[in-house]
DNA sequence: ACAAAAGTGTTACACTTACACCCATGT
DNA sequence: ACATGGGTGTAAGTGTAACACTTTTGT
């Protein structure tokens, strides 16, 4: 019931951390990346990503540090959500997280790399139940990742450098949650002018007889088009 | 750089403030509320409405005892924002805040009571620099306001019980910072269903002759919408 | 009667949605 | 030739945006 508005030495007690929701999408399903936490408290359990802050450190620095272990790199879009803070969320004290959602590109090396670390990719649906109170973390960062989807064209990052509209349009029914009809989803994903058509075709499938016809995003033109107030491309 | 992900007990070296940003709507312009600092560090420095968040005492909690010590009330609409947690953004140590925004009815004993105690409802168009990162958390405030304006009916909060049509107008386009058109904005504004004409009227000025008619905002029909998936009032 | 702000309709255009078949290719 | 997924067009309806004059009331 206070309203102090400065300090005493004794209010210095609380810890940070950082958590990061990493998303990516494997051509079929979204997932995110889990770790498995080592030594008590909460050994064994499932955790998202997860450090701690120490005392100069700014979070956003400490998130992209979490990322380049990860990943190799730290240039995947990073976005800060909400941060935690209810008194009792961890049991070790009264520690306050501050977590941030990315999206990177999926890739074998990728894959393989964080597997063998001990990490694993799950399907967002299929998430199972995490320590602390990174369950209420991850569904924080799905219901902000869809808002983003909806206005601003960032699931291309969660894309191979090429990729099929009907690549895209699964990942969109996947960020979601609900179907598009393809005619529309085409019309519209291209009346945005923001893809390049390749050229290169591929397979989807063994069984799939005729190629599907590969795009790129045109980052170029998107930054052109930022720049100049464009801003929405609704979903 | 480290990523540990356990806590040594010199990592609970860190303090936590919340900050408040309060709007409200004089009729004419979005306001907001702002405090004087008192005693070192930034004396006499304008701030925003702030407490110390104390170790048992949850974020929200704190904001709200403020909303209560501010207006007599606590159960104003108020959203949690990022946290504020550069390490340097407050010169008495490391101190991480955690600010929200809220939305309040103003009122002349509202405007009183808080002008005699110190504090200042200024235009956001014309607030002074802040102290420490307050000018930061207040435009932050004002973006996501922005965006939940356009989404949800929150303006009416700031308006009186009984509001004109120009009224609200005239909110919007504060709150968005652009100009509609009349006959346009009345079309969507009554087409939502969620205003009620009372039948009374109101001169809007000594010089304005003719009348303006009065409505409310139907908050049970709007709960009732919201349940059924009614979701998007856009503006 | 006049001054002041309140209030009101129409049209053109863009976007959204619903809907079903032919095409290209590999086996 | 056939199986498989890739790829395409149209029409109806809905929402948006641009536009200027009449009405009501107090003085």
């Amino acid at each position: 019931m206070s309203m102090r508005i400065d300090f005493d030495p004794s209010d210095f007690n609380v810890a940070l951390a950082t958590s990061v929701v990493v998303f990516g999408f494997d051509g079929h399903q979204l997932v995110t990346l889990l770790a498995t936490k080592v030594g008590e408290p909460y050994e064994g359990a499932h955790i998202l990503p997860s450090a701690v802050i120490q005392p100069a450190e700014a979070p956003e620095n400490v998130a992209k540090t979490i990322l380049r272990v990860l990943t190799g790199r730290e240039d995947w879009p990073l976005e800060q959500l909400n941060s935690f803070a209810n008194p009792y969320r961890n049991p070790s004290g009264r520690v306050v997280n501050i977590a941030y959602y990315c999206l990177v590109r999926l890739s074998d090396e990728l894959k393989a790399g964080l597997e063998a670390k001990g990490y694993v990719w799950v399907p967002v649906q299929k998430v199972p139940s995490m320590a602390y109170d990174h369950d209420e973390v991850l569904a924080y960062a799905r219901e902000r990742f869809k808002r983003r989807v909806k206005r601003r064209p960032v699931g291309f990052t969660l894309l191979p450098r090429e990729f099929t509209l009907n690549e895209i349009q699964r990942l969109y029914e996947c960020a979601l949650g609900k179907k598009f009809d393809k005619r529309n989803f085409r019309r519209k994903v291209l009346k945005s002018q923001l893809l390049i058509e390749t050229g290169n075709s591929v397979r989807s499938s063994a069984k799939a007889k005729r190629p599907s016809r590969l795009y790129m995003f045109d980052e170029k033109k998107y930054q052109t088009l930022t720049l100049k107030g464009y801003d929405i491309v609704y979903f």
